[in-house]
RNA sequence: CGGGGCGUAGCGCAGUCUGGUUAGCGCACCUGCCUUGGGAGCAGGGGGCCGGAGGUUCAAAUCCUCUCGCCCCGACCA
């Protein structure tokens, strides 16, 4: 390809809208255009590149014989709200109405639309088990868009839908599924890890997130390096140290107007993690009162999950539900239904005093208040692992993918069920499983990178080579650079010529932007010792090799 | 949806507080000369409803009101 016949408009500065690394570099390279807020073209660059990540997803899909079918964008909202999403689901749904005005929607994802199908084309267990997919386009109105294209308001997913007999079928097919984005995410060049996540509206029992280690992530995850226990932090389990044991009467001491765990502890000269946290909630079932260690955080995804949708209490509900300000609340002496996180089964603590300046110390929870026992704190880098005691590590993380057991969520409302050997009627039982293409290619950026821009993997690079000759318009230069080009194309290599009559600064500068893995550099210095140069993007290392020798040494080091 | 920031040429910005020539600078772009191993140089040139609408004023990029858009933090994220 000729690079005066495509369209890369790079940039020497960076737009100010960015701020993400994957951002300003596609920006600046020339590979997207923002239209809208979450809203993004493709440059040709760019297309490329998400076309080759498309490539390794439909071989690895096909490998497992899942069959590529694609799904329409448009959705009647009928589908929707037999499973009851059309209601659940709320701002995040693109809707409209078609013009006999019948409600429809735009696809966010394609559970009810894969399951309508199965239901209406799946009658015997001998159908089962089927596995269909597409790469195609979703759109969710999302809350806040952000870092270029990693959050965008329309994206295009790889979405497969596994329909089994049983759970034993499901459990197959799920794990083929986790193989096959293992093999996914090794062929796109990431670093990644597979964490246990929490379903969510999704439904269904296990679900698995696909993590990329990134500073740009959304998503914190929790790793053992020592067992590689991995989870999002959302339910990440994790076990504090020990506390040691201090002696303290149980008895009432005053604090006037110390509300904060801080101002206590450093009032009593005590760590915060002596101290109890007590939070007011108020949750459909009424006020909860959520307990954690003075150092640590409530979580409150895992709260959410325990007492449902909540908010914290006012200072006026405070005060009218236990009598007294916030900042002296405690769990003794009510009769709020208290929920405490595990780690405080052990230990002495200081807690409010339900008195208006007063703390109670010595308080040992579950002799002098009675709670559930949950986990609600959020884990911290440095405390345990749950299962080999290990230290905890903390990474900010991409999702790029999620797979979900979602059982007979869908089936059922949908009434996709087939007949077995016994002649008996039964719901298919489902998986779905994600992966988003352009994640991995911003991924693949921040995770491979330099202050010149991108350096792609070799396996989603918009091309294998960039062809940079120095000197265009000098016969030598233009001859030798043609047949190493057409040889490279004729070898099956995309090559990108930079047949633009720029000075080399500007060619060396784009052509390290634009990140291609290869750079043959062929100019007069060179052209006059008879050797034309090979760069590697990644380090920058050159090797100088005889003309005629070229096209074979390219070959070697641009392998893929 | 809460908090913050920003809208002036394709990109990066100055000018706005304190209203007053023809709205400026760098890069990019066009023409010519020159140059060719890490974003050259010289000369000439094109490009603006100062986000939009109202208002105040003799006079508005600048002050006031409303509005639209974009970014960041948080909430949300099927």
């Amino acid at each position: 390809m000729l690079y005066t016949k495509m369209l890369i408009p790079t940039l020497r500065e960076t737009p100010s809208e960015a701020e993400s690394i994957s951002h300003k570099l596609l920006l600046r390279a020339g590979y997207v255009r923002q239209l809208a807020s979450g809203l993004y073209i493709y440059l040709p660059l760019a297309w490329r590149v998400l076309g080759r990540i498309n490539e390794i997803i439909r071989q690895e899909m096909n490998e497992i014989g899942a069959q590529e079918i694609s799904m329409p964008v448009l959705h009647p909202a009928d589908v929707w709200m037999k499973t009851g999403r059309w209601y659940e689901i709320k701002d995040e749904m693109f809707r409209l109405k078609d013009r006999s005005e019948r409600d429809m929607c735009l696809a966010m994802t394609h559970e009810e639309i894969m399951t309508w199908l199965a239901s209406g084309e799946i009658r015997s267990y001998r159908d089962l088990p089927q596995v269909w997919y597409q790469i195609q386009t979703k759109l969710r109105d999302e809350a806040r868009p952000k870092s270029g294209i990693l959050r965008t308001r329309e994206f295009i997913m790889k979405d497969s839908y596994s329909f089994d007999k049983d759970n034993e079928g499901l459990e197959k097919n799920y794990k083929l599924h986790e193989e096959a984005y293992h093999r996914i995410y090794k062929r796109c060049g990431l670093r990644f890890f597979q964490v246990d996540s929490d379903p969510g509206m999704m439904g269904g029992a296990t679900a698995h997130e696909f993590m990329a280690p990134s500073p740009a992530g959304e998503d914190d995850m929790v790793i053992c390096d020592s067992c590689g226990y991995a989870a999002n932090l959302e339910l990440a389990v994790s076990t504090p140290p020990a506390l040691k044991r201090i002696a303290m009467e149980y008895e009432d001491v005053s604090t006037p107007a110390m509300k904060t765990v801080a101002e206590v502890a450093s009032f009593l000269g005590l760590g915060k993690e002596y101290f109890l946290k007590s939070l007011l909630l108020i949750a459909d079932r009424g006020p909860v009162l959520a307990m954690v260690r003075g150092d640590h955080e409530l979580h409150e995804a895992k709260c959410k999950k325990i007492i449902g949708e909540f908010r914290p209490a006012t200072k006026d509900e405070v005060i009218g539900i236990l009598g007294v300000e916030a900042g002296f609340i405690g769990p003794m002496d009510h009769d709020v239904s208290i929920i405490a996180d595990d780690t405080l089964k052990e230990g002495i603590y200081v807690s409010g005093a339900n008195k208006s300046d007063y703390h109670k110390k010595g308080v040992i929870p579950g002799k002098h208040f009675k709670p559930e026992w949950r986990d609600l704190h959020s884990a911290k880098e440095g405390e345990s692992c749950p299962h080999c005691s290990a230290p905890l590590r903390i990474e900010k993380v991409i999702e790029i993918g999620n797979i979900f057991k979602l059982g007979t969520k869908y089936s059922e409302p949908l009434n996709a069920v087939f007949l077995n050997k016994e002649g008996e009627e039964k719901p298919v039982v489902m998986g779905s499983y994600g992966i988003g293409p352009a994640r991995i290619a911003a991924a693949a950026i921040e995770q491979n990178h330099d202050q010149d821009g991108i350096i792609w993997p070799e396996t989603i690079a918009p091309f294998d080579i960039e062809i940079i000759p120095l000197n265009p318009k000098d016969d030598k230069c233009a001859t030798v650079s043609l047949e190493i080009y057409n040889k490279l194309i004729e070898s099956g290599k995309e090559v990108l010529y930079d047949d633009r009559d720029e000075r080399p600064g500007v060619k060396f500068k784009d052509a390290d932007l634009i990140g291609i893995p290869c750079q043959v550099v062929i100019g007069m210095k060179g052209l006059k010792e008879g050797v034309v140069e090979i760069k590697k993007r990644k380090n920058k290392s050159t090797i100088k090799v005889k003309i005629e020798d070229a096209v074979e040494e390219i070959l070697k080091v641009s392998h893929y």
